[in-house]
DNA sequence: GCCCAGGGAATCG
DNA sequence: CGATTCCATGGG
């Protein structure tokens, strides 16, 4: 069999990685659980994984395209222990990360960052997922399995029209405005890669649509910028409740990753938290 | 029917 | 300035 040379299935090991938390903890909006395995894409690339133990099993996955992808835009570079490190002296990220230490931040794509959480805004993950799953259908490029993100030109090359079968509502505006500004080059995201963090808000923000709730979260996941700290309302409970003087000064450069931690953990663990503080505020 | 969801713009005091 | 209100849509 031809195709089985290149493409197969095999597994590495990877100790203190969850495959299934780092996709699904609203970083990303693409994977769904199959079967026993996660399912989805990022950019035009296909995943299908699974996770026993320490073990990671990829079906179908050509080496290269693991090497080449995957093995980043999982993280895999970086050594996360300086951050588990940092983040141990405090007792309530020890319980956090015990519950979601493996999470990782994800290197995603700029672009796909942005509108994923242009869309995210007053809205809820499964929501967020059923839009972002039309946006690509309707969009984006037919793979052999799935659909590619779309590219900023197809987006801009829209009007509100096209956009209302992603039943996106306020926000396919907002989606425009972001494409529009990209392609015609008054938004450029090389120079919000190179500037210093509160420049980069003000860049992205510049997009109608786009506030700091969104920015920050295009930075963090669409940036790769640890100290990007976004707050929603999760966020806003685990400030009250843990932290109402604020998170440990020596987090900041890395903030971000504590964060996402958090989220997973007050979103997902039952007694994270009382109960009554899961609704309250 | 109500409330809420990884918010932000427009408007009002 | 800070605080409301409206925005579309769907699930609980």
């Amino acid at each position: 069999m031809k195709q089985n040379e290149t493409k197969s299935t095999f597994q590495i090991t990877k100790r203190g990685f969850q495959l299934e938390a780092t996709l699904d903890c609203g970083q990303c909006f693409r994977f769904q659980k199959k079967d026993g395995w996660i399912v989805g894409m990022a950019g035009n690339h296909f995943l299908k994984a699974r996770q026993e133990g320490g073990t990671l099993i990829f079906d179908g996955m050509d080496p290269c395209e693991w090497e080449n992808f995957w093995r980043k835009y999982l993280d895999f570079n970086t050594d996360y222990s300086i951050f588990h490190q940092l983040f141990s002296m405090d007792p309530t990220m020890q319980k956090a990360m015990a519950y979601a230490g493996g999470i990782r931040i994800l290197r995603q794509d700029s672009w796909e960052a942005l509108c994923s959480f242009i869309l995210s805004q007053n809205n809820n993950i499964p929501r967020i997922k059923g839009i972002i799953s039309r946006l690509c259908e309707q969009f984006g490029e037919r793979m052999e399995y799935g659909y590619g993100f779309p590219k900023v030109e197809r987006i801009a090359s829209c009007d509100l029209e096209e956009l209302s079968g992603l039943r996106a509502g306020f926000r396919a505006k907002y989606l425009l405005d972001a494409a529009r500004k990209i392609a015609d080059g008054s938004l450029d995201f090389a120079k919000v890669q190179k500037a210093e963090l509160d420049e980069a808000r003000e860049l992205l923000q510049q997009i109608h649509g786009v506030g700091p709730k969104v920015a920050e979260c295009t930075l963090l996941f669409g940036f790769y910028r640890l100290e990007a700290f976004p707050v929603d309302v999760w966020m806003k409970r685990v400030l009250c409740y843990f932290y109402p003087e604020g998170l440990p000064d020596c987090f900041h450069p890395y903030a971000g990753v504590a964060q996402q931690m958090l989220f997973h953990y007050i979103r997902t663990c039952p007694d994270a938290v009382p109960e009554q503080y899961r609704k309250a505020q």
